[in-house]
DNA sequence: AGCTCATGGCGAG
DNA sequence: TCGCCCTGAGCTG
């Protein structure tokens, strides 16, 4: 689930549900109850993401900070909020709208310092309007690090994950195993220019899509494909399959404890 | 019932 | 680079 696009598209949900709202504030699970306690019949004042983070603004009260890591959750409901599940970290809730949160890596709560400290150790993120990717180009020119590395580096850019990293290297045929000081400028701008399309429409589906609209199955003549993860990819989770270009088989292999894709053939070395 | 895997990230060594 | 933390779906048996 959680890459930028997600958190970017929760704080949208929190803000449209809960902004201006004074909330039931709960930790069913017990590990969040200090500050479930302080929170309780506050109002939200607002709702804002960096990269995977989501900051859930409480006016002087301060920010709960929450990142999903890799198996958190969160479920809107409309209505009275039902008896909460033993797993929820967190629950708010008015009379109309609750949410849970389920099996976060973080859920704290922080202060403005803090939240500054967080924002101070992320690159630039492509959701976010006032980022540009000149920082991260800083540092990825001048690096010996794979760019298949450098763009799950949440320093050097904030937001994408394994998902993006693996399309967005696949749109611009740059084989993964390039060093980031081999990439031209030319390159960088048009990957970040892409990123901020490709993740601006996360947002507005709740899914990540990155085939274009002349590689879709019915623009080749080719039967409909539903990849299990939601979206409609070229590379991603598809190890050993046909690529969509060029039916070279997809790679896949280990790279910084994730899973890498690739196609041979349209991303070159 | 138990195992494996997943769109993350941290700290130890 | 490894092990660990968080949860749930989808297998296997």
């Amino acid at each position: 689930m959680p890459e930028g696009h997600t958190i970017h598209r929760l704080a949208l949900d929190h803000r449209a549900r809960f902004e201006g709202e004074r909330l039931r504030v709960s930790s069913p699970q017990g590990k969040f109850s200090d500050g479930a306690a302080l929170l309780d019949r506050q109002v939200m004042t607002t709702a804002e993401a960096h990269g995977k983070h989501l900051f859930l603004g409480f006016g002087g009260t301060g920010w709960v900070h929450v990142h999903l890591g890799l198996f958190g959750k969160l479920d809107f409901g409309a209505g009275a909020a039902p008896p909460p599940a033993e797993t929820v970290r967190l629950r708010l809730a008015t009379p109309t709208a609750y949410a849970d949160l389920r099996g976060p890596t973080t859920c704290a709560l922080i202060t403005d310092e803090e939240k500054r400290a967080i924002h101070d150790r992320l690159g630039p993120d492509p959701l976010r309007p006032d980022d540009d990717g000149e920082r991260a180009w800083k540092r990825i020119s001048r690096s010996r690090t794979t760019v298949a590395a450098l763009l799950m580096d949440q320093k050097v850019i904030a937001g994408v994950g394994n998902v993006y990293r693996a399309e967005v290297l696949f749109r611009h045929g740059i084989d993964p195993y390039r060093a980031g000081r081999d990439l031209t400028r030319s390159e960088w701008d048009l990957i970040w220019s892409d990123l901020i399309e490709l993740m601006r429409e996360g947002v507005r589906n709740n899914r990540i899509d990155t085939v274009r609209p002349e590689h879709t199955p019915e623009a080749m003549g080719r039967p409909p494909r539903v990849d299990d993860h939601g979206g409609e990819v070229y590379v991603y989770r598809r190890a050993r399959q046909a690529c969509h270009i060029c039916g070279d088989e997809i790679r896949t292999a280990d790279l910084a404890a994730r899973n890498l894709f690739w196609c041979p053939t349209c991303q070159r070395p």
